[in-house]
DNA sequence: GCCAACGTTGGC
DNA sequence: GCCAACGTTGGC
């Protein structure tokens, strides 16, 4: 089974909000890469939940994928932060999933703590300038982070 | 198809 | 607010 890691500010839309709303599509992806990663997804895949652009960031929970990708209702709002004039329903760029709220982490793991674990000296997340806002995420990775969680 | 300019992400 | 990294755009 696949995993994933996806970002999100959490001023915008944190774990707590999709505790509330159980599931959401995960629109507002405007990089192919990240689009191309949710293409790949499949129902039931695992997503590790990050919080970017806030002190300090770090990984929030775990939620799953629940809907295959599918168009993304944004980019057809004219009015909206993420329309796409280029698009159409004939022919839609962007792409995403849905995903349903798993649990929220005792505490947020924070990225400090991360880089100096050693299953996860090769984490996508970890290198240099990552900026993807969705990435793969090896077993072994997932299994490293799920642990320090458990720890509490 | 190259590449400079520009925009965005996201940690710090 | 700064800036490194890197994706996108557009002139040529």
């Amino acid at each position: 089974m696949p995993y994933w890691l996806m970002k999100s500010e959490p001023e915008s839309y944190s774990i707590d909000h999709l505790k509330r709303d159980k599931v959401t599509p995960w629109s507002g992806v405007r990089n192919y890469q990240a689009r191309n990663h949710m293409r790949a997804m499949s129902v039931g895949d695992r997503v590790l939940f990050y919080h970017s652009s806030v002190v300090p960031p770090g990984v929030a929970g775990l939620a799953e994928v629940v809907a295959l990708a599918h168009p993304d209702a944004t980019q057809f709002e004219k009015k909206g932060d993420y329309y796409d004039a280029k698009a159409t329903k004939a022919k839609p760029i962007w792409e995403c999933v849905d995903v349903a709220y798993r649990r929220k982490f005792k505490r947020l793991i924070p990225l400090d703590e991360l880089r100096v674990v050693k299953a996860l000296r090769k984490m996508e997340l970890l290198r240099r300038g990552s900026r993807l806002s969705v990435q793969p995420v090896t077993r072994e990775e997932f299994d490293a982070i799920l642990e320090i969680a458990a720890k509490g």
